[in-house]
DNA sequence: CTTAGGG
DNA sequence: CCCTAAG
């Protein structure tokens, strides 16, 4: 028990009621395992060679560069992470958004179960449960552990990071795309998926080097702003032109996520991936949202081109295809039904977004399965006789964390310089939402004292270390809301790891 | 056009 | 998220 062999065992502890942590047995943890399985993943675990890009946003160089390598998975693992991660560490310091340093030894020290700022209350701890089954892992201040998460519940975490549905059983691969967009860093090659603050908790040696990264922290932290695209290359036609194949032509598992796009970095992508198609200049961002990117799909096995849609969508795949055709009772094709419709003063994205759904329609009707075709767009009546389109998407946490980094290093107030660096590739994203959602952030942050420990029903509940991060940036530029207490104000970030039992 | 703030 | 006022 005290030698550390598998590094599971080691995360899988349970708190006693003392506030204690007892290691897991061997037999708890089959238990466990067998618990969290749930009835979906009989199916076999993937084994299909993996293909992972991750592409540098273009933050500050304003141009996008890429990097790829071949397999993730299982098989050639070792080998090709060790290629990929050395071949990200060039472009992407391997530290993003580091939080806090304050717990930066943990990864190094003997006791890893341990928390550095010393024994775990039974209360309201919250710090090293890793055995939640639910999402509680968010609740939870500085450990995130996908280690022992089922499938369904990767599934879900997943999408809570990137906004997008994914239907890939494959567990391994799962817990490496939640790591890379949870440390926003793509340097996750380790077997052991334990994130502290925002940092992949590495089980080898090249601790220090995180560590490092993660105290160069701060402003001048440097743009790290990744862009991942997966797509294992399960088959032999791989993306050679970056020309997807649809993965379920192949039959074998439901792998048709492992050719899609993570959410938010579409713009990027698109436009790397357009480059060898159609050689588009990188300032084609300008007037980035004309730019139809096609794909080969394998659409009616015979290799059509598809424009390749790339806004995150999330369930309900026809649905709101229905509620746009609610407008269009003469027959008419829904682009240009809409485009009547809309009185001129709409905006382009609304405009974009049509077309988007347009061609979505389209083309994709044949597309049976696919979970990614839409996302709640509500048309609701203006006072002026036209239609506006709702269009609530929600953040990602990847978006979030973006935000975060944007704003510390921008400083709060110049949302379209952080628009600008940040959010390049979320067409979606105005200034103004920006703005917003920092408002929002700015909210809970400190409400998170206040009340409220751990809503499980919050739609996307913000890791408490991104949260103290806000906190901290608001203090920083004097933005402390009115309505919280000066205790707080004054007490600053280190408040909440100073809480000994939820409250001060 | 961008920001700030109210709705 | 939308809208508006104001710089």
């Amino acid at each position: 028990m005290e030698t550390i062999a598998d590094p599971v065992v080691y995360k899988l502890v349970r708190v006693e009621g003392d506030g204690r942590l007892v290691p897991a047995t061997d037999d708890e943890i089959m238990e466990v395992e067998d618990f969290l399985v749930d009835e979906q993943i009989e199916l076999p675990v993937v084994t299909n060679a993996g293909n992972v890009e991750c592409i540098s946003n273009e933050s500050s160089s304003g141009k996008p560069q890429k990097e790829s390598s071949e397999g993730l998975l299982p098989s050639e693992d070792t080998e090709a992470d060790a290629k990929l991660s050395s071949h990200l560490e060039e472009i992407v310091p391997s530290s993003a958004l580091s939080l806090d340093g304050s717990i930066n030894e943990s990864g190094r020290k003997g006791e890893r179960s341990k928390h550095p700022d010393g024994p775990i209350e039974s209360g309201s701890s919250a710090s090293l449960i890793c055995l939640s089954s639910k999402l509680d892992f968010y609740a939870s201040n500085e450990e995130i552990c996908l280690d022992n998460l089922s499938i369904r519940e990767l599934h879900e975490l997943f999408r809570a990071t990137f906004g997008r549905e994914t239907t890939v059983k494959d567990k391994l691969w799962l817990k490496r795309r939640i790591a890379m967009g949870l440390t926003n860093s793509c340097d996750v090659s380790t077997t052991t998926f334990t994130i502290i603050n925002n940092k992949l908790l590495k089980d080898k040696d090249d601790s220090l080097q995180n560590t490092n990264g993660m105290h160069a922290e701060g402003s001048d932290g440097g743009p790290k702003n990744l862009g991942y695209e997966d797509s294992p290359a399960s088959h032999s036609s791989q993306l050679e032109n970056h020309q997807v194949v649809s993965a379920k032509r192949s039959g074998n598992l439901s792998e048709e996520e492992y050719g899609t796009k993570i959410a938010g970095h579409e713009e990027t992508s698109l436009t790397s991936c357009a480059r060898p198609l159609r050689n588009v200049p990188s300032n084609e961002k300008t007037s980035n949202e004309r730019t139809i990117v096609t794909r080969l799909d394998s659409l009616g096995g015979s290799g059509v081109q598809v424009p390749y849609v790339s806004r995150v969508r999330r369930s309900r795949p026809r649905k709101n295809i229905m509620a746009l055709m609610k407008f269009d009772p003469s027959g008419m094709g829904v682009t240009a039904k809409l485009f009547a419709t809309e009185p001129e003063k709409d905006k382009q994205r609304s405009v974009m977004s049509t077309i988007e759904h347009g061609k979505n329609l389209v083309l994709k009707q044949t597309d049976s399965s696919e979970d990614n075709s839409d996302d709640s767009i509500v048309a609701v009546p203006t006072v002026k006789g036209g239609m506006r389109r709702k269009h609530h998407r929600a953040w990602t946490l990847v978006e979030v964390m973006k935000l975060v980094e944007g704003v510390s290093k921008c400083g709060t107030g110049r949302w379209s310089e952080i628009k600008r660096l940040s959010f390049a590739s979320y067409s979606y994203r105005t200034s103004v939402d920006l703005k917003d959602k920092w408002r929002n952030l700015l909210k809970a942050s400190f409400a998170q004292n206040l009340l409220m420990m751990s809503r499980k029903h919050a739609a996307v509940p913000i890791p408490a270390p991104i949260l103290l991060k806000v906190r901290e940036l608001a203090e920083m530029h004097a933005q402390v809301p009115p309505n919280v207490g000066p205790r707080l104000a004054t007490n600053g970030s280190r408040s909440l790891h100073q809480t000994r039992s939820g409250y001060l």
